[in-house]
DNA sequence: GTCTATATGAAGATAGAC
DNA sequence: GTCTATCTTCATATAGAC
């Protein structure tokens, strides 16, 4: 299958960062998921990284080059998983290996997944840059297929909005990972009829 | 059927507040909307309201009085919906019933509905609001029916996620409200095998 | 009920020593 | 690479006049 949405691909490079970006990465994360991104200082980033306000700004410039940093060090596994849904032998097999992927990483990874896909700043900030916008149009291509029409789209955004926003609703954050993903499975298949295996 | 997860039922009270306030609320709902709660300053308010910062004040004593406010204005129509479902006959015309409503409400006000519902200081101020966290309780109460097995919970809470989330996706922007309610209702019925009627 | 003016603190960001 | 110290701007919030 092709790649990207254009000839060339953009891709994120979540190798770039040294184990002292890294650290700061993880700690903006957490916060991030806690108070949102509007909501969390390069005090606090500082203070949980264990270093000084002027050592965070000696590794990223800028809050958003720290965002920045922290979604494509989250969405690396995502890049990965279209890597090889794309490489499947037909459409059906690309849009199985991905769902299984993506809810692997949506409940595995709840919290982080759904402050990434629901902050406004994040969203503004990633909707700028291309690799991200890239990611995006790949991911819908494979779960929505070459014929998108209205229905498809809208079970597509359910589905994401379910796999970034069901993992962390009240009603089952008590659910350990297996049992969570062996249901968000049932259900996507529910939504796609598509068969149990 | 009952009401409340009590014996007194815990009231939001929409009614309690003056026009002049209600612009400001009206005001704050689109920023928070826009920029989220964190993102959003009294200042930003003030200046949509076409007031000053201390007129502001001299309404709501703190932010959080306006967030709590915004919170109670928007939900008095599901507090609504939920009086009317919970006056039906059956549990599933009571489901129904609500679901058309929340689906209605979801979709009408997409983008407000979506704020509230995801931003981590609306959430954390309202999981300490009593009267907040009934009405969250009474809405699943209806939705789960009174044997909520996991595979309930999970259904209901992508549901939840999907009226919350999906709403807003890039793939259903440009859908219009009588075709994405339509489109959200398909799927509804088809997670909780609902009859098409 | 709204204004100007202000207090106090914390935000993002930088300079320069070690 | 990390620190202390500082700059500027903006945050929440208040005092008091009209």
């Amino acid at each position: 299958m092709s790649r990207g949405s254009g000839t060339t691909q953009l891709r994120l490079r979540a190798d770039r960062y040294s184990a002292v970006q890294l650290r700061i990465v993880r700690a903006a994360l957490e916060l991030f998921a806690l108070h949102g991104v509007s909501g969390t200082s390069l005090q606090m980033i500082a203070d949980a990284t264990g270093v000084t306000k002027a050592a965070v700004y000696h590794q990223f410039k800028t809050k958003e080059e720290i965002m920045l940093a922290v979604a494509e060090v989250e969405l690396a596994r995502l890049e990965t998983a279209l890597d090889s849904a794309e490489d499947a032998t037909s459409d059906a097999h690309a849009r199985a290996l991905l769902l299984e992927e993506v809810i692997g990483l949506a409940v595995e990874r709840r919290r982080w997944v759904h402050a990434l896909q629901n902050d406004p700043s994040m969203i503004r900030l990633l909707s700028e840059h291309e690799p991200f916008l890239d990611l995006m149009n790949r991911l819908y291509s494979v779960l929505n297929g070459e014929d998108a029409t209205t229905e498809t789209r809208v079970r597509t955004a359910i589905l994401s909005a379910a796999f970034g926003g069901a993992v962390v609703h009240p009603l089952v954050v008590d659910l350990d990972d297996e049992t969570l993903k062996a249901e968000l499975t049932r259900t996507a298949r529910r939504i796609f009829d598509l068969p149990d295996e």
